[in-house]
DNA sequence: CAGCTAAGTTAGTGGCCAATTACTAACTAC
DNA sequence: GTAGTTAGTAATTGGCCACTAACTTAGCTG
C-alpha cells in the first residue's frame, strides 16, 4: 500500500476516471473500476470525492481544460497558417498519445444532454464555457472569422467521431483530413 | 388499451427508445422508461425484442437510416453547389425538427467504444457502415474529393456536437456555420 | 514513544433494473 | 361459439451499484 496525499490521490482517480469515462460513459462506468483502476478501495473515493458525479465533472473539466492548454502550447508565437499546422499536429500528437481524451470530450458533449434533462444546467454551463475557450484560443490564433472557425473545429469534432466510431487510422475517411498524412505516420502503419 | 400488431409496436419502441436513449444513453436509460413512453408493460419489451441491446441496435441503425434517407431526399436531382445547399438546409431543419436524432446519433458514437472494448465488434461495424454510406451520399452529390466531404462532414459533426452540448441557436459558435451555407451559395457563379 | 491526524479498509444497505415466469384478454377462422 | 393464436400484464428475482458506518494503519511531531 502506498500512500499519498489526498490531493495526490485526487489527480490519480480524476486520471483514472477519465480513462474509465471514456469507454463506458457516465452510467457505464462502476465507481468500482475507477477505484480498481487507481488502487484504491471503492469507499475510498468518496472521502476524496463527494460523489460519482463530482468525479465525472472533475475528468471532464480536466478534459477540456487538457486541450485548451494543448492549443495553447501549440501556437505560442505563432498566428495564421503556421498556427494552423502547429494546432493541428498537436491534435493529431493528442489522438495518438492519448486517445482517452478524445472519447472523454465525447462522453462529456453527450452527458450535458442528460445533465440539462434532469435540470442540471450548471454541467453544461461548465462544458460550454470550457468549449468557448477552446474555440476562441483557435480563432484569434488563425486570426479567422466565424467561417474558417467553424471550419477548423469542425475538423476537429470530425477526428473525434471517427475515432470514437473507431475507423483504423488507414480508412479512407481519414484521406481528406488536414492531418491524414502524420496518423497515418504516427499509427505506424 | 389499443392493441396493436407486434411490428407496428416495434415500430413505436424503436421512436420511443431514440427519445430516451437520446438523453440517457444506453446504461443511462432504463427498458422502463421506454416501456412507459411506449404505453405498454415493461416485460412486453422482451417479447419485441431479445433484450436491451437489440433495443438500442434497432434504434441506432433506424438513426442512421434517418439521416441518410435525409440527404438523398434533398440531392435528388441537385448536385455540386445545389446540392451542398440543400444538404446544409436539409441537415439544419432536421436540427429544428428532430433533436433527438441527433442526440442519439451522438450516443450511437461514443456506444460503439463501449462495445469494441467489450469485445463486440459487430455493433461498431453496422455503425460504420452506416456512417460510411452517409458519407459516400455526401460525396457523390457534391462530385466533391476526400477533403471537400471531410470538410463537409466535419461540419455536420460541429452541428451535432453543438446541439448535445445544449448551445442555444443564437450563441455566437453557430454564426459560422450560417453564414457557411449563404456565403458558399453566392460564391457558386 | 505517545498521541494526534490523515490515509486508508472491511462490511454492509437500500434501491434500481434487466430479464423470466406464469398468467389473462382480445382478435380470427371455422 | 369455440379453438387457436397473438397481444398484453402482474409479480418476482437475482445481480449490480452508489453510498454509509465503523474500524484500522501509517506517518509525523513534541
Amino acid at each position: 500500500m502506498v500512500r499519498m496525499s489526498a490531493d495526490e490521490r485526487r489527480e490519480s482517480v480524476i486520471r483514472a476516471a477519465t480513462v474509465e469515462f471514456a469507454r463506458g460513459g457516465y452510467y457505464g462506468t462502476s465507481t468500482e473500476a475507477i477505484a480498481r483502476r487507481v488502487g484504491v478501495s471503492q469507499p475510498y473515493l468518496f472521502r476524496l470525492f463527494p460523489g460519482k458525479k463530482a468525479i465525472f465533472l472533475a475528468a471532464a473539466a480536466r478534459c477540456l481544460e487538457n486541450t485548451r492548454k494543448v492549443f495553447e502550447a501549440a501556437v505560442e508565437g505563432l498566428e495564421g497558417e503556421e498556427a494552423l499546422h502547429a494546432m493541428a499536429e498537436a491534435y493529431t500528437r493528442l489522438i495518438a498519445e492519448d486517445p482517452d481524451n478524445l472519447q472523454m470530450q465525447m462522453q462529456t458533449y453527450v452527458a450535458v444532454g442528460a445533465a440539462e434533462a434532469a435540470g442540471d444546467h450548471e454541467f453544461g454551463e461548465m462544458v460550454r464555457a470550457g468549449w468557448l475557450e477552446i474555440w476562441d484560443t483557435a480563432r484569434l490564433a488563425l486570426g479567422a472569422d466565424d467561417e474558417e472557425t467553424a471550419t477548423f473545429m469542425g475538423h476537429g469534432m470530425l477526428i473525434n467521431s471517427l475515432a470514437a466510431m473507431g475507423f483504423r487510422s488507414d480508412h479512407r475517411v481519414w484521406q481528406g483530413l488536414f492531418i491524414s498524412a502524420r496518423v497515418k505516420r504516427e499509427a505506424g502503419a
